[in-house]
DNA sequence: TTGAAAAATTGTAACGGTACAATTATAATG
DNA sequence: CATTATAATTGTACCGTTACAATTTTTCAA
């Protein structure tokens, strides 16, 4: 495989043995080879070769045993979405059709709670989107979301519609960094179930994300309500 | 302070950081005395001190910044359940009363649910433990445990009362490692309701865990429909 | 005063090495 | 044959160093 430009050396490594896990088709609890042989299979150093495979055991891919070896870990069940994955649906649900109707789009200023969110002022810009996604046809959520104006300066139908992160970090070259997520159980209010299709009063379940860039500044904070029938999420529990 | 017996350095040092942090009362964004410094400080190498700062920064109590410094991380809200710490809800929720009520301890056969996420046969033992859980006074949520026998020999109405995983750490001196977690919305049955005090159809949100060993053996698959109006959660994202 | 260039600051990547602790495999013992 | 001791395997902790890239601060020209 051809070293990615941008790419770290630890983090390509992890990538190469990520899909190597996937060629072989490793089950849970199979062992890769030792740390000794993978130093010597990419011609690097034992610490280079260990931060790949931390990269690894956050992201779930493996697990390591000390004394014992380096073990693929596998989750079970799929089509859940990730809550940690920050890039959205698409990866979680690749085997769906995932597609997004956009509701409004327009600059003005922010919801008290939003403005407390993004730490900005009251009378300070924001872009207001508002869009349903939908999985095969049925609605998956409801999406509202604010972006401090003075971070992300300009949105258009055609950015909304792709991908806003991707645009953020590529076009705007802002580095996205962490993110603090909030989740609530509740009914649906009457607006929120027509533009879910559903009834007034059945479950929902409500995340409220705010996300920062690497130096710590939030730029966006949303509100998604999802559709109780389509929402299965999974999380990824490392150490305690 | 004195250094913890079985502490290693890195997670000692990390434990002062983040007591200095609370001490000090410091704010989102406030500055940490720069790497160099820390170094001095606590008389160790770069690398124990950077290992100690991913730990904090996996944690969310800090961020770092290249080129720019170290800075403390601070959740706007409490009162919310960590979704990602294993140790149930004691921390997350100590200013309040949590009690809990055990229905049902027992040994049995498992479920073909169970059996699937214990790794186990139909034909083996298992603990099953149920429990509902109170937070001050009004119901939080309903428990079901699988314990697989074979790694757990032993649990009495003590054990279950306080806590089952500081047991099985110390007691049984087995070390817990990582754990898969899918969540659901939904709408209560009519015993899930009963036991909640709520009325039947009304939300739910149902958590199965699986939680396992260090060496990747499961041990515990559990399953808990949580009250909608206590359930508040909270996840810390880090990177993509 | 503004803005661009240069310098200082500061965290991250990558290297390589020693010692050690947890696990597993093997040998010795009863 | 089961049990216990010993050895080999294998990942983790910790140290120390060089080079570098992202930020911030300072300098200096326009």
């Amino acid at each position: 495989m051809k070293r990615g430009v941008c790419m770290l050396k630890y983090q390509q490594i992890a990538v190469e043995i990520e899909s190597y896990i996937q060629k072989h088709q490793m089950q849970h609890g199979e062992k890769l080879p030792v740390l000794e042989s993978l130093i010597k299979e990419f011609e690097t150093s034992k610490s280079t070769i260990v931060k790949a495979l931390d990269l690894l055991e956050k992201k779930g891919i493996i697990f390591q045993v000390r004394g014992s070896g380096i073990f693929v870990r596998r989750k079970k069940r799929n089509n859940y979405i990730n809550l940690l994955s920050n890039q959205g649906f698409q990866k979680d649900l690749d085997q769906f059709n995932i597609t997004s109707e956009q509701l409004q789009l327009e600059v003005q200023k922010p919801t008290e709670m939003a403005a407390q969110n993004l730490h900005i002022d009251m009378d300070q810009d924001i872009y207001y989107v508002k869009r349903i996604r939908y999985i095969e046809g049925s609605t998956l959520c409801l999406e509202e979301s604010f972006f401090n104006k003075a971070i992300v300066p300009y949105l258009n139908k055609e950015i909304v519609t792709s991908s806003i992160f991707q645009y953020i970090e590529d076009a705007l070259s802002l580095k996205i960094g962490f993110s603090d997520m909030y989740m609530h159980i509740g009914k649906l209010t009457d607006q929120e179930a027509s533009y879910l299709q559903l009834k007034s009063g059945e479950p929902k379940l409500t995340v409220e994300s705010i996300f920062y860039l690497t130096n710590g500044t939030p730029f966006d904070y949303s509100k998604v309500t999802y559709n109780y029938n389509q929402a299965q999420f999974y999380i990824l529990g490392t150490g305690i």
